[in-house]
DNA sequence: AACTATTTATAAGA
DNA sequence: TTCTTATAAATAGTT
């Protein structure tokens, strides 16, 4: 929003009013989700990065966007991350699950029936079929990330 | 550091210093380092799960700790964003590599051979190994991190 | 695990 | 897209 540079007073106000709040929901506006996937894509892969030079831990990330490009970050590498966890099992409880779970229970079946039609991407169809009450739910799951994380069972391989 | 609460003027002071300015590099002192990761990778499944609620995206996080911990995020699920990500082949050009091939380069070859031998982690040994020319390269590469990703070519699949 | 002062990330706007 | 600016959000050091 554009502030006025000058009032009645004659000082000088600001020139917008940097960051503001935002609720995390779908953007639905196309060119602010681009830009948002962006610079959000960019930082992710910074806080990764500061993560492995920290803590010396191995990470590795794959990003789909809805452009369908592939973005990967890989801590030595992609696949040694990748590999070293198939080889713990990826279907069993080996691992610390956080938020895929989570995600999960929201989409409702028949939604997800729905990814492979034609028009619009899957993750358009999911949201836009979800209600308001699995929103609000799916908006608490995010705020208790941080909880759910500290409550898992730690198993090691 | 402790601030003093009171000063000689009677004034209330600031109890302590806040957050300070750290140099991204790795923790020496094992049980901050531990700290610092359970912050950051709750941080970063965090950051993950509000960019795939604004923009759609599909995102896999693995996680290997020094410690031998998994963890790993995944929207829909880990599986089925590694499994996409694999058919479109890992080993060629197909994705946008970011990050691992830069950090690869500051790894002597002679020190990743040292990564499977006894004692310590690999990590341990590759960052204890560098030389200060080559940390400075890397904690560059952290801070062009941005702009490397930015001039990579875009291929979809 | 909880607390603050700060640093860092980023929403809007240019 | 790249830059700026003000503010929201993350977090280092401490308790």
């Amino acid at each position: 929003m554009v502030i006025e540079n000058e009032s009645s007073d004659g000082l000088m106000k600001k020139k917008t009013q940097g960051r503001k709040k935002i609720e995390i929901k779908k953007i639905e506006k196309m060119s602010n989700r681009q830009v948002t996937f962006s610079k959000r894509r960019v930082g992710l892969f910074k806080k990764a990065s500061e993560l492995c030079a920290q803590s010396g831990a191995e990470i590795a990330i794959i990003v789909h966007s809805i452009g369908k490009r592939v973005f990967a970050f890989g801590h030595p590498s992609v696949d040694s991350v990748i590999n070293r966890f198939e080889i713990n099992g990826s279907s069993d409880d080996s691992h610390e699950w956080d938020y895929s779970g989570t995600y999960k229970e929201l989409v409702a079946a028949e939604l997800e029936a729905d990814m492979n039609n034609g028009g619009g991407f899957w993750w358009d169809a999911a949201v836009e079929g979800l209600e308001l009450e699995e929103l609000e739910r799916y908006m608490m799951a995010l705020e208790e990330l941080k909880e759910n994380v500290n409550t898992k069972a730690v198993i090691d391989l």
